[in-house]
Order: C-alpha cells, then structure tokens, then sequence
DNA sequence: TTAAATTTCTCACAGCTTTCTCACAGGCTG
DNA sequence: CAGCCTGTGAGAAAGCTGTGAGAAATTTAA
C-alpha cells in the first residue's frame, strides 16, 4: 500500500500499455479507471472522483491536445501526458496547454510511479493548505465534508444546484464572482452564456438564506458583473 | 519577454552545459545565478530570493542527492534535477527526495523551458495570495482580486466601467494616460475616439472618490493629453 | 413499471442601474 | 475676442436583475 489513496485515470487505446500500466498501479496499491477515449475520460472525469489522470495523446476519436484544454476549463487535477511523440515541440506543447508532466514511451514503472508520487505530492500540498472545510459569515455557515448548510443552529435543506453555487461562494469569500464564472463553475462549461438560469437560481437560494432577499445581507449584486459572498 | 519574473538559479559543474541553459534562460526573459558545487548552491539559496532551482546530480563537491534533501528541510521552491544519469532508479530517488523533475542530458532548450513554466506555474497556484491585488493611493484603495473599491475604510460601489477605468490608472500609478488610450482600454478598440463618453464617466468617478471634484486630489487632467492618478 | 415529489429551466415583465448623448458653461491660450 | 478643451447636469436609450408562474426534467417513492 502506498501513502496516498488517489483513484487515477488512465486514458490509452493501446491494451497493453493499459494493461501494463494498471497492472503497476494495482501492485502499488492505487485505485484506477481505464477509458480508450476522449469522450470516454471527459465522462469518467465528470462522473468519478479522479484525483489525477494518466493521458494518452494519440486517442481514436479525438486529439489529446484537446483533452487538456476541455479538462482545464474546469479542472486542476493533475495530468501526466503519456506518449510516443517524442518531439520537443510536441512536450512543450503539452505541458504549456496545462499537462504536468510528460513521460515518452517506453518508459519504466519505476520511474511512472515516481512521477505520479511527485504529482499527488503537489496536490496534496496545494489541498492541505485549504484544509478548513467549515466557513461561516454571519449566521450562515457551510460544511463542505458533511455537505451541510445551516442558518443559525438550524440545518438548511438546499438543492443540488443551489449547494453548488454556496459552495462556490464560500470558497471565494469576498471575491467578486462575475455570472460567467459562476455558470462554468455550477453548470459546467459546456451550457453557454444563458444567465436566466443563475438568476432563479439565485432567486431561490436567497429566498432561504437571507431574510430580506429584495435587500440582501450575504450575497450581494454587482450589476453588470456578478455576485459577491460578503467578507465581514 | 516571460509572464514569470522568476530568479533561477544554475547548479551544474560542466561550464558549456552551464552557459547553454544560461544562455536559454536569458532568452527567454529570466534572471538567473550559477554555481558549480552544492557549497555554493546552498549559500546562493540563502542569499538570493530563488525562485527554482535547476539542479545537476554530478557536482565535484557533494552529490545532488544530498543537496535535495538539504534543501527541502526548509525550502519548498521547485527542484528541477537536470542529470546525464538514466538510471530509473536514480530518476526515481531524485524524485521521491523531493525533486519536482527530471531532465535526462541531452536536452532541448524548447524541453527545459516548458518544464521550468510548469514548475512556475505550480509554485505561483500555490503562493497565489503572495502576488500584489491591493493597491492605495491616501485614502483611496483598490482590490483587484476582489473587484472592491474604498474609500477609507469604507467600500465604494462603483460601475463596471468606472472600476474598469479605475482599475486601469491603479495599473498605471503616476503615469500620464492619454485619452486615445483609456478609451481603448476601458471600451475596447473598436470604439472609435469620441472623448464625450470618458468625459462623463470621469465625472462619475470624480463625483465618487474625490472630496471636490473641481479641484481633483487623485486624479488630474493633463489638458491637452490625458488624464494621471497621482503618485505619493 | 408508474406515479408523486422535487428540482431545474423558461418566459414575460416590471423596476432599476448604467451608459450615452446633447447642450451649455467656464477656463486657458494666442 | 475667438477657438479649443474640459466639466457638468439632465434626460433618453439600452441593458441588467429580480420575480412569479408554469413547463420540463429529474429524482424518489410506491
């Protein structure tokens, strides 16, 4: 067993080389998904809790490249490109678009588990940092471990969605949060631009937290930009 | 010229070696020292505000090995190793010491750039709080993470153009803008150069940060050019 | 499986804020 | 004094936000 308990993905059409990879991270005691597409690693990324993802630049249906920039639109986890281009170019292409690594094939066990260490490394370090998962203002506050909202001492039911954009909120405590921002976060980026959405949204999420929503106390409007969570 | 303004400093005993990645550095933008023993990396990471270090594992006096360890009981600025060893062994161990990356000789200059950008960029994710968003001029201050405005110890509420002009002249300090050049920056380029918009939107402002806006205290007019926010 | 409940999205509109435009006043310069 | 530039107030136009009602979609329960 190792030090961390991350769940990897692996994203190769190449069998053997899926195969040989996970058969060293099985041996080391991580836990993993495997997909041969594009489309399969965006949706396995969406769907499971990835904490870093081994990447493949030559996929079937669509360019590597591509996938990198798709999951930094939203994502920070960390991505190990793994490829037999071994062009300079190619590398520093990778890495600028927001890889974190680049191991050429063929490469070693030894030295794939060693750079996988070093990226959860970085992760973890940047995580342990925001370690706090309780934030409150005001009487409001917010358990992001337990996923709980409570307005005083009482527990506050919130809809997915509207839990989504609190956390958000909380997570940028006095920071201006322009609409476009807030719908790539909640929504992802694929929905477009549409603000109606954010303002029922809204709507509702400050029908429970606030009690004068026409005049409210926690999340303020910035016309023209966004929504602010007071700094007290 | 780089977006990091990063010190580098060069730990490798082989002066063409050396010269060759100073010579890249200076290329692209990047101030740098060099040494040639570990001796002489640890005083310089004492001395100097070093951001990264790039580090060879053959040096005359200690083994690089020894120079990771050392420097990460106090120091967590990215490790580059840069070594002719192709051991997986010794690029695992380098990397589980603590190192951030591994660079098998040869290398190409376009390799060695992108990974030192990737090391920067983790760093400065991580220390993003350390870099400048607050800036005052007497009582007058602006959060450009936060997107707020005060006055004193007051928030000002200001529109997305007035914080968009605002924030330009705070980027600005003590600089004279000329009026072509905030309507391009404010409006955008296509705009055209109508100064009857900026005229208004500067009263606006005024009427908001300045005690009498006839007699401006932040903010003059150079007639004829532009307009400056004044410098202490 | 179907049905009920909940959540989310869409529409339409009212009310407010922001922005632009116009007209004019005052100051400086030659 | 005339010409140029800048500042200012008023008002129109454009744009943005909040909200209720109901439709659509999703989840939960039976």
């Amino acid at each position: 067993m190792n030090q961390f308990n991350a769940n990897i993905l692996i994203v190769e059409d190449d069998v053997q080389i899926r195969n040989f990879i996970s058969y060293t991270l099985k041996a080391e005691g991580f836990k993993y998904f495997t997909t041969g597409t594009a489309q399969g690693a965006l949706n396995q990324l969406i769907t499971n809790q990835i904490d870093l993802m081994l990447l493949d630049l030559g996929l079937p249906d669509f360019d590597g490249m591509d996938v990198i920039a798709k999951v930094r639109e939203w994502s920070d986890i960390p991505i190990l490109v793994v490829s037999a281009r071994d062009q300079d170019k190619e590398k520093a292409a990778a890495l600028d678009a927001g890889a974190d690594d680049y191991l050429t094939k063929p490469f070693s066990a030894t030295e794939l588990m060693a750079r996988i260490r070093v990226a959860l490394r970085h992760m973890y370090k940047q995580n342990s940092a925001s370690l706090q998962t309780v934030f409150t203002v005001g009487e409001l506050s917010i358990d992001l471990e337990k996923r709980l909202v409570y307005l005083g001492s009482c527990e506050l039911h919130t809809t997915p969605l509207e839990y989504s954009l609190l956390a958000l909120f909380f997570k940028n405590i006095g920071k201006v949060l322009t609409t476009g921002y807030i719908i790539k976060q909640v929504w992802g980026s694929g929905y477009g631009t549409d603000t109606q959405a954010l303002r029922a949204l809204m709507a509702g999420l400050r029908r429970k937290i606030e009690e004068n929503p026409a005049n409210p106390r926690y999340i303020m409007t910035e016309i023209g930009v966004g929504y602010r969570l007071v700094d007290e």
